[in-house]
DNA sequence: AATTGTGAACCTCTTCACAGCT
DNA sequence: AGCTGTGAAGAGGTTCACAATT
């Protein structure tokens, strides 16, 4: 398979929800001027993201909206059901457990892990949280696939080598640290600070 | 001012995390080797990246931690206090509040905003959640720079719009949703689940 | 007439490679 | 000798522009 860029990839999310939103609004068909439009691309950037998976619409209509979700939907893979793993049950963590996005794109969280005992035990909607200790045997037990990092910046890539000596193969990682990762695992950053101070930069910097 | 890409703005932001984990080692002086093997990314592109704002180094010598730590923070303007607000306080915001990297980096909350009338009027750390309605006031009051939106995707935009109208010129949005900005304003997408799905698609994928 | 799909042109970012400094 | 700073080359991503199709 042709390699596909990570802009890519992260603007088909974003055509992915709008063609959900514009489902919800009983549109039927769209063009990619419309798609470009409400997400801030080209409509070219929006023909040629889909032209790498295949051809989706018909020249002088358009696509047909619930179509092209369906398709978009199975090449990020958001058909199948992903087990999912929280690692660190701080504010982070419990808020991740509560969010309902993820529940609705497949992902599943099966497993809550932490190593404070006085978490371990606690329950959090219907998943009480394990000790991080067993992971290995808990990732296996509930055939966990990605794993969501949110444990403090000095113990991060421990538990990120743990994971990934477990045989997990994807991570989403909340610390505010550039992770190593074996080949063949691969990993996200999740980094708010890095947001912000792009913002404080851009704050700091503009009219020069 | 040359026109910095957002690529160089947040590998900058590693680099400084970097360097505040070499100097609480006690490293005195480091290379862009050293850097780039942490960061995971070549030297060249360090020492690229740090060109477009001065010279830093020592031929032969590498760079100086304490020095260099510096200059990119105030490249980033991250010796400022922003005053940042929360608009939204549901499970995400509520982490948030919490965070404690962002104080660290001086963005601190100052303004805390929800519609909801269950939940203005109360206390979280030490601040109230005070009434959407009246944000324009607030923000004012309060000389916020900066907004953090994490409301439900349906009344993001609105909430957005608002904001730039009541002058706030930088967001940092957790919603799903792409918005729009009037020029002269910024705004960061912290997308969890885009970054959930691109797990998905190389899941999906790899090995093709 | 409208809009897609796509090769080619363009532009931007990354890496190379080496002169220059310590 | 070692490492930075940077122009030039290379790679990769985006936009153009138009033939193809409905």
């Amino acid at each position: 398979m042709k390699k596909i860029s990570d802009s890519t990839i992260s603007r088909l999310s974003k055509y992915y929800r709008t063609l959900g939103r514009l489902i919800e609004k009983r549109v039927k068909t769209v063009s990619s001027d419309e798609i470009a439009e409400i997400d801030g691309v080209t409509s070219a950037q929006v023909r040629k993201d889909l032209s790498f998976f295949g051809t989706f619409g018909k020249r002088g209509l358009g696509y047909n909206t619930v179509d092209l979700q369906n398709n978009i939907g199975t090449i990020l893979g958001l058909y199948k059901k992903w087990n999912v793993a929280l690692v660190g049950i701080g504010n982070i963590g419990r808020a991740l457990v509560d969010y309902q996005e993820f529940k609705k794109q497949g992902f599943i969280i099966k497993l809550l892990l932490d190593n404070d005992e006085d978490k371990i035990g606690t329950i959090i909607g219907n998943l009480e949280i394990m000790p991080f200790a067993q992971a290995v045997e808990y990732l296996e037990e509930e055939k966990i696939q990605i794993a969501i990092v949110a444990v403090p910046g000095n113990v991060a890539q421990g538990v990120v080598n743990s994971l990934t000596d477990a045989g997990v193969k994807a991570i989403l990682n909340f610390s505010p640290l550039s992770l190593k990762v074996p080949k063949g695992v691969m990993i996200k950053n999740e980094n708010m600070s890095i947001e912000l101070e792009a913002l404080s930069y851009f704050l700091t910097n503009r009219g020069k």
